[in-house]
DNA sequence: CGCCAGGGCCATA
DNA sequence: TATGGCCATGGC
């Protein structure tokens, strides 16, 4: 195979297995844990989310006081401006009446532009929020992707869209192919390639990276 | 103890 | 337009 996305792709698939991800039972929550987990561990979300009780209804959310909604998020961390964050992207959801069906009518560009227009809503939690919640064909775009991305080397530079597109060109533009690749890359962010101390000699990667190249 | 985690906003130049 | 400081908690 002469295609190193598609390579890394097989390989981390056939390692890890289908990583079926994203831990979110509705669109909804999906939105909620995109912006809870900006720059923070997955089990301080947990403890967020598990403090909503069942409360998940983005009406709650909507008509709670902001500083309810910070109590009950605090273990996230940032929990001042996630509030407010969350209440933003509530507010957008409403404008399409909280109705899931009449957001994937919109088509993805100008949905892409709508939630970037949302204070808190950057890139990565734009294309986490396509992907996961609403099933667009959006590549997310991680710190993990990038240090994968240097170490390999991908050369695709370090600008947030330039990475995006290089994967959309060199990947199928098929839901589960985004969906799984990202997972997959977060997974082998957090047991091999992490920041410190990666555990090249055991990569499935193996040799066809250049980071483990250097150290033999 | 210090580092880090599935970023994004804002001020500054 | 691009970089740096800031935001906050919990796990290791």
């Amino acid at each position: 195979m002469s295609n190193p996305f598609m390579e890394i792709y097989d390989t981390l698939l056939n390692h890890y297995g289908n990583p079926h991800w994203w831990p979110a039972d509705t669109p909804y929550e999906v939105m909620v844990g995109a912006v809870l987990t900006q720059n923070t561990a997955w089990t301080n979300v947990e403890k967020a989310l598990a403090n909503f009780a069942g409360s998940w209804k983005p009406c709650l959310i909507a008509s709670m006081p902001l500083d309810q909604l910070k109590l009950i998020i605090k273990p996230a961390g940032f929990f001042n401006q996630k509030a407010i964050y969350l209440k933003n992207i509530t507010s957008w959801f409403q404008t399409y009446h909280f109705d899931v069906s009449l957001v994937k009518q919109e088509p993805l560009a100008s949905l892409r532009k709508e939630l970037l227009s949302v204070k808190g809503i950057g890139p990565e939690t734009a294309d986490s929020i396509l992907l996961y919640a609403f099933d667009f064909p959006s590549f997310v775009v991680d710190a993990y992707t990038k240090r994968l991305c240097e170490r390999y080397p991908l050369k695709v530079g370090d600008n947030y869209e330039a990475v995006k597109h290089a994967f959309e060109q060199n990947i199928p533009r098929e839901i589960n192919v985004y969906n799984n690749y990202h997972a997959l890359i977060v997974l082998h962010g957090k047991y091999y390639c992490r920041k410190r101390r990666p555990l090249c000699e055991a990569c499935p990667l193996g040799g066809r990276c250049q980071n483990n190249q250097q150290k033999n």
